[in-house]
DNA sequence: GGCGTTGTTGCATACGAATGCAAATGGTTT
DNA sequence: AAACCATTTGCATTCGTATGCAACAACGCC
């Protein structure tokens, strides 16, 4: 059935030498006198041979394939993070291996697969992680590194941005540019990124003697977003500051209060995202939101996956990265903030 | 150094049986009484055992895995695809490799990265395969399926939307509505998308007597569309209609046009993108666009790629889907349109 | 009870490359 | 020419699982 490629056994022949010299060949620091290194080469060229990296996995024990986990690819910034792991990884000579996971269950199936995988270590992009299944990789000693998702396992590492001083910051800067009533629309219920920002959000409000005056619940996505602004604004006195979990509910926020209800955005409400996306920079938009480091948090994570797995021993690591405020023209400014 | 795994050996050790009857175990069709399956699950699930794919992979000669090659996340259109890729391939049992491939050169390491990982298949969204490499992966029998790239070697197959068709609706829908000096922006030029969906809007346009007044290039990205922007509106006459050849440049034409020119959508300009992204549903653009349908293009690559692998022979396959309009109002319209 | 049938099981081998060890090679020194 | 060392090479084994084949058991049938 299948076809047979072409071993390293074929290329000895060929070159009339033992097949371990051809593995010789194809491996650094090994001993091959550079004659012979060019008889095998020119061999392998003419039949087009390649290293079967399946039995090197096999023999050497070590796939160098690291699992990406992530629910949802639809918000641009997690796509980003993708992005720049895939390259990060494709740098350091290991492969990526995608997986999507989205209920418990299909976590449970997608979990599974990882381990006969022989994946030297797991990223979490946004997904969440089951105690059975992080329990097992601790004692494989398989590493993994949370990013955006607080997990309180042992063994398991964490990289953030700090999601409490991005809140904090967004409510001290609501109060001082004179807002009175502040409104939140949270993310996901479950995701700590969401409250995370929320208590900064309202310990910020409450040190300088607010509150929050009405809140509602978002999905990071646009259509509760909506939903969530209608119900904040289906009464009088509207809010005058809305502060969305994530740009992408920032955004769909200001579509509706322009298009539904007539208002004007800075002057009427003021509205403040989170991670600064592409579509915050522009002309429409012009969103004050938070940016979190994402090209520095995944390099960070993947640091730490690598660290682990050369060293081979896994360690609970936490790491939060300072989030930078980005300024623009969505908010009433009434005092220069740095 | 490495900390030695669970073996199906063991496991035949604990449960008194021979490594065969484990592996049996864990194959289905395998003949294994039920009586003997049990004690090995029990001794195995006590051990914390786990198949180890990989040398599963070496035996049977089949990875179960397909390499997705991409140029680019950024674009949430084909993050979506590799969305659904990802999904459907876990459906079927399938692995996904993911690659990210830049420039040329870093288009040949990863090539060469795929050719040693034994993948099955390789699914490319919008990313260039070079001539040699599809003559390697034809030689071995490895099926390749391009979304969107259009490319004339033998046994690679392509699954596209069919561009052409949508270029040529927009044009003929642009001159119906009225439009008298109407401007292109294109993508890539080395991108068959951007170049098909040109050339059936010409096409159109010869047909019904108009010509493009104006053209310029784009990248596919904001940037580079609202340089395009001022180029085309640098004098007067202004064009009156804009067909970008993706959403994401559509938005961008949009926002230059209200915020640096003072031109109003779609009363001095109507605008045209293509992908129907989630952006162009928003309150703020309703642009007018043409749908590509994302996943059944996946779906149909994928069903490709499975079929070659199953039967043993490649062959060059062209799918072509059929692209949906979709109405908004970023478009000026003058009289109904199906 | 002998025989054929069906269903289970274990033995032995294979997959393709890496690597410790010993043998062989080649060059240099005495 | 013998002895020595450094380098290169081949042999044999290994990784963990799948599977053809033969042995075996259980069972019903004549």
């Amino acid at each position: 059935m299948k076809k047979r490629s072409v071993t390293s056994l074929e290329v000895a022949a060929l070159a009339g030498v033992s097949q371990s010299a051809v593995s010789r060949c194809f491996s650094p620091n090994a001993s091959i006198a550079p004659k012979t290194r060019e008889r095998v080469l020119a061999a392998a060229k003419q039949l087009g041979y390649r290293p079967n990296s399946i039995a090197r996995s096999l023999i050497t024990r070590s796939s160098r394939t690291i699992a990406v986990v992530m629910s949802q690819l639809d918000n641009p910034f997690y796509a980003q993070m993708l992005d720049v792991a895939s390259r990060r990884l494709q740098q350091h000579g290991y492969h990526l291996l995608l997986f999507m996971s989205g209920d418990e269950q299909e976590s449970a199936s997608v979990m599974g697969e990882i381990l006969q995988s022989q994946a030297e270590g797991i990223l979490m992009l946004a997904a969440m992680l089951s105690s059975s299944f992080a329990q097992e990789c601790v004692a494989r000693s398989i590493p993994v590194v949370m990013i955006n998702r607080t997990v309180t396992f042992e063994g398991v590492s964490q990289v953030a941005s700090d999601n409490y001083q991005g809140g904090y910051w967004v409510g001290e800067f609501l109060v001082e540019s004179g807002c009175e009533r502040i409104a939140f629309i949270s993310g996901l219920p479950e995701s700590s990124t969401s409250t995370e920002r929320h208590r900064g959000f309202l310990d910020a409000l409450a040190f300088h003697g607010h509150c929050c005056c009405k809140e509602a619940r978002g999905d990071y996505d646009f259509a509760t977003a909506q939903a969530a602004t209608r119900e904040l604004f289906n009464a009088k006195p509207y809010p005058d500051a809305v502060f969305a979990a994530n740009d992408h509910m920032a955004v769909a926020v200001m579509d509706t209060l322009r298009s539904e209800m007539g208002l004007r955005v800075p002057e009427d409400v003021s509205v403040v995202g989170f991670d600064n996306t592409p579509v915050a920079a522009w002309p429409s938009y012009q969103l004050t939101t938070l940016q979190q480091p994402i090209e520095s948090m995944v390099v960070e994570a993947i640091a730490l996956l690598l660290a682990q797995i050369d060293s081979g021993n896994v360690s609970g690591e936490y790491k939060v990265l300072p989030i930078v405020p980005i300024l623009r023209a969505s908010t009433r400014c009434s005092k220069t903030v740095i």
